[in-house]
DNA sequence: GTGCCAATTGTTAGCGCTCACAATTGAATC
DNA sequence: GATTCAATTGTGAGCGCTAACAATTGGCAC
């Protein structure tokens, strides 16, 4: 009865009103606070139902000074990796009661990073998750002093800050010990950019297992991750004939690759064989299918907004932790003709 | 000087002291106000990026009601058009000096629509992007009474929501007609699931199309998107061979069917010619390099954006923005045999 | 009943900002 | 020089919440 109309959204004093208790004590029921008589408790809550209150977060955050926001910042944001990375990033972040706030940045310069986490901080980001994985990024990070924890995707934190990556070297290991196991003994690489950390870590992989097999670890030659670059190298592989076996930084180079030596009539896996990484969920459907490394890349995210909520609330260790990619044998290998 | 050292942010009271005028003047020169001498807005930016001064978000937005906030509610968001669509947005948003908040959803039900929008606005966003281009979406949203405007993306909004979309059946009138042209009269459609909005219409605008031109409108198969159900299809597909042309859904069902049709042995596009939709990056790259319709998805997303500044500034209308499809004819469509 | 302590509840202040309004300044007009 | 008015600057209050502290309550021992 009464005005109950015109107002808009009830404040902590409406609930208090209406249950009888001040909004102290209504604040302490939101908040799970012990201390408050199970009888209180009740008649709170059914005030907040009745009217529909809702804790207005601007008010919380001013005087608490947390966001309950984790700002996440990534470059190339609309590829499968890095939106599944945000994915699980998000549906952990809800379990845990937070909100994720998205920076995207079109070139990894350092500028774009300063200016895209400058902006998150301007949020109130409680914490901030980088999935950057160029080179640089750290030391872009490294100049900025920020008073929230940083987590790294993808990319070692040098000690400064916590990391959450899939270990590239094992995956890489995983695919050149396949080809080896299938009787290659020359194996190439095309590789992502050497600028990335991934596409580094990914050679170094791929060269160090070669060497511990004795075999030549020469053939190498650098992609961009894009379908075309993976073209025309397989234009190039495809005249040279080289290598019996090829480990591809992914699996969208992979498919140009394939496009490539399909159209030269090399045949997959007869005449080389083909390895990707990252299990796309296409890739199962390429011609042949492609034998590739998976990576889980919403675990990778889930695991990484553990980390972060440790250390926003354990407090103490950065550490990094490592999600193991795995081999997934397709049709695109077999032992060598 | 003295204790420079231990406090935290410096707050607007810290600047108008080192400007020697008062908090109030500050915030007008932060907010661009009128009405500031240019002397005194001197003074005070100078004292600003003297104590390196940044307004403090929760504050403003508790007095101003308004959070900058932009938040976006998607399914699917590990996709490439959903992804794509959320960069898009993001970047605009930014330019506009909002923050983008995302909630991602697994299952498209009700109750999942509900909480994210609640989770959103509990944030305080001022504007919520709906990418869930799904049937029942605007009811669920219906029922839900928000004070903040809504767009839906992909969605028509039926008059009670903005929207913003790509034309899925100028899309889909496309690839027919590229068809039609070509000399096919027995074109199938393998479409997407029919509670998609998306789904729908582009099996409606292959039927409309096909209907104008007089021809049979009776081959539809029903996938779900996915490379795999392409693949079932276009196993299925290979053994009757009752069309000579067929338009799919979206380019990952298209690769599915192509590896289906490879198997089998039916060869792409002498014998079948096939076109997809969306032109992900790697549909260049398929065996054979994909006819497509392209989506602009980060095109999508900005304008999106630009509809809900609209509603945010500008006060008045809803309305709903489309944006043009276009058809990208590459090496999967011949005349038939 | 009185005193004491823990459990529960209430009171006050203030987070950092913007709004509405009040006060001041300075130039232009008579 | 007094008056008027616009431009510029300052003052006070309060957005809705939580932290710190103060006050109250009830149970128990004596």
């Amino acid at each position: 009865m009464g005005n109950t109309i015109d107002r808009r959204q009830p404040r902590l004093e409406d609930v208090a009103a209406r249950a009888k208790v001040s909004h102290q004590t209504v604040s302490r029921v939101i908040n799970n606070h012990p201390n408050v008589s199970s009888a209180t408790r009740e008649k709170v809550e059914a005030a907040i139902a009745e009217l529909g209150y809702r804790r207005n977060t601007a008010a919380r955050s001013l005087v608490t000074r947390r966001s309950q926001t984790i700002g996440v910042l990534a470059a190339e944001m609309g590829q499968y990796g890095p939106a599944n990375t945000l994915l699980g990033v998000q549906q952990a972040a809800r379990e845990a009661g937070y909100f994720v706030s998205i920076e995207a940045i079109k070139e990894a310069g350092a500028d774009a990073i300063s200016d895209a986490v400058r902006h998150l901080t301007d949020q109130g980001a409680d914490g901030i998750i980088v999935i950057v994985p160029h080179d640089g990024t750290v030391q872009a990070l490294e100049g900025l002093t920020l008073d929230v924890p940083v987590i790294l995707v993808g990319a070692a934190g040098g000690g400064l800050f916590s990391g959450a990556l899939v270990d590239q070297k094992l995956g890489a290991r995983l695919a050149v010990s396949h080809l080896i196991d299938l009787g290659h003994r020359r194996i190439g690489h095309v590789s992502g950019p050497q600028d990335w950390v991934d596409g580094r870590s990914r050679a170094e992989g791929w060269g160090e297992r070669l060497r511990e097999a004795g075999l030549a670890d020469d053939l190498l030659i650098e992609g961009d991750w894009s379908a075309g670059s993976g073209y025309r190298i397989g234009r190039q592989l495809a005249a040279e004939r080289t290598a019996t076996a090829l480990f591809v930084g992914n699996d969208q180079m992979a498919l140009g690759l394939l496009r490539a030596f399909s159209e030269a009539g090399v045949r997959v896996p007869d005449d080389v064989s083909v390895v990707g990484f990252d299990d796309q969920p296409e890739s199962g459907y390429f011609t042949p299918p492609l034998t590739t490394v998976r990576q889980d890349f919403e675990e990778l995210g889930r695991r990484c907004l553990g980390v972060m909520l440790n250390a926003l609330e354990g407090g103490a260790g950065a550490g990094t932790i490592m999600v193991e990619p795995e081999l997934v044998v397709r049709s695109s290998t077999s032992a060598p003709a």
